[in-house]
DNA sequence: CGCTCAAAGTGCGTAACGTGCAACGTGCCT
DNA sequence: AGGCACGTTGCACGTTACGCACTTTGAGCG
């Protein structure tokens, strides 16, 4: 492995939670500041940071260009979209598309409620493991060691009082979610707002995503959002049936 | 400057076009392809790229997420996005926004029409200079020198029959924009949809970005299009006030 | 105005580390 | 079976990345 190509990714992801200066850089990389300062300006040569009038550093214009083209890569994400889009007719409420890459699940598109009711775009986002929908939607329906080696030594932190913080009974829910065919998130990730989700399969007929709908409880209360449960599952089944599943 | 790190830079940009082999990489950069294999490999260990079952290498999902988070990062695009969507309402038709990055016009923001024509996202793209509705609401508002340093060695390529080719026409179709105080793009990029864009200036008096209102010609004839001039100028006018401006 | 301090930027000697090569194993395709 | 492409490992060489010391720049302040 490069030591020099580790470092240099190492400050990309540094830089990437809010803009730094070199003095930060160097100390957090351990190394001297001329040396993080060599990589700064390599990288800023390719536009993945761009340095502001004080000097610190924030990441540039390569870095998006390419987020954007790998979102694109994700063939997943074009053969959901109408589904998406059809379920959103139908439900009228925000829908998303969560995705499993490398053991994480990653917010990957959107299509947004016709209310219009903000909230801050999550895509790019990594959802947590144990109380989105996105991600229970996928994780319900892994194979038991894919889910054990997932959720072994993942903490499940409390988020809001309805948080499952108990493994066992997160399995439990699990389970049950898998019985019914879909997931909820009951205001487990934040207050007043839930979810309901189904998993994508792949042609290969494993987990490769879900699609959750998902809304303020003060406009959609509990029955409601359980009643969108047959049209999520059709619009999740058209997908995977395109995917091949099958 | 990083040898080690420029050329690992060089990797992303190749495999951000499409997944590539290992063989394909080596060839590239015209090393050995053990040496692009490290390379890989510290680059999947962050997540960066992912490997595919044939071997081959996409982008990753750190790629995205940190892609998000540059975006983000933009006060521009926080900044104007109640106005793309009070714009979006007036005009019922798809606003971009476009930010002047490093001499590069990008996108980086949209709010999409209601009407249900899709195009795909164009966020993350880099606006063509002299065809773009966008591009052209910023390129036409600047000072003439950073227009000149823009544009020289720009290549004017056609796009459509209506793209402007030749550098001084250009200049006159910008120097009616500037005393218009909005630019147009004609069919100039693409046959059948027609923008017309204005610019969003900092607090220092620097455009900085422009919004743009597209729309296909089958829906929105010439002099609809024209109609919309007022309220795009208020939206980017307020917008340039929040950042400062006079 | 000129002091101070912090951070940017430069040049250089040292040795660490990245590089290419060779050899072997594997899976896929013809 | 044979060929091909890729993955992986170990090693010797020398390129190049590293840290240090020094200079320059610029902002803040009395």
């Amino acid at each position: 492995m490069s030591q020099t190509l580790d470092r240099a990714l190492q400050v990309l992801e540094f830089v990437g939670e809010r803009p730094r200066r070199i003095g930060d850089i160097a100390a957090r990389l351990d190394v001297h500041h001329s040396t993080a300062l060599r990589f700064l300006h390599t990288l800023r040569k390719h536009g993945f940071v761009q340095e502001l009038p004080d000097h610190s550093y924030r990441l540039g214009p390569t870095m998006f260009r390419l987020g954007y083209q790998a979102l694109e890569g994700i063939e997943l994400r074009s053969v959901a979209r109408p589904a998406m889009e059809r379920l959103r007719e139908l439900t009228g409420e925000t829908v998303h598309l969560g995705s499993l890459e490398d053991g994480s699940v990653l917010y990957v598109e959107k299509v947004e409620a016709n209310h219009p009711v903000r909230m801050h775009s999550r895509i790019g986002a990594v959802a947590r493991l144990h109380c989105t929908g996105v991600a229970k939607g996928i994780v319900a329906f892994l194979p038991q060691a894919d889910r054990d080696e997932l959720l072994d030594g993942y903490e499940l932190s409390r988020m809001t009082d309805h948080t499952i913080v108990d493994r066992a009974a997160l399995e439990d829910e699990l389970a049950l979610s898998r019985e019914r065919g879909y997931a909820l998130d009951a205001e487990e990730n934040e207050p007043g707002i839930h979810c309901i989700s189904a998993p994508v399969f792949s042609g290969e007929g494993r987990v490769v995503g879900a699609f959750s709908v998902t809304a303020p409880i003060s406009r959609v209360d509990r029955q409601t959002l359980l009643s969108f449960a047959p049209a999520l599952v059709e619009a999740t089944r058209d997908t995977s049936r395109q995917l091949g599943w099958q």
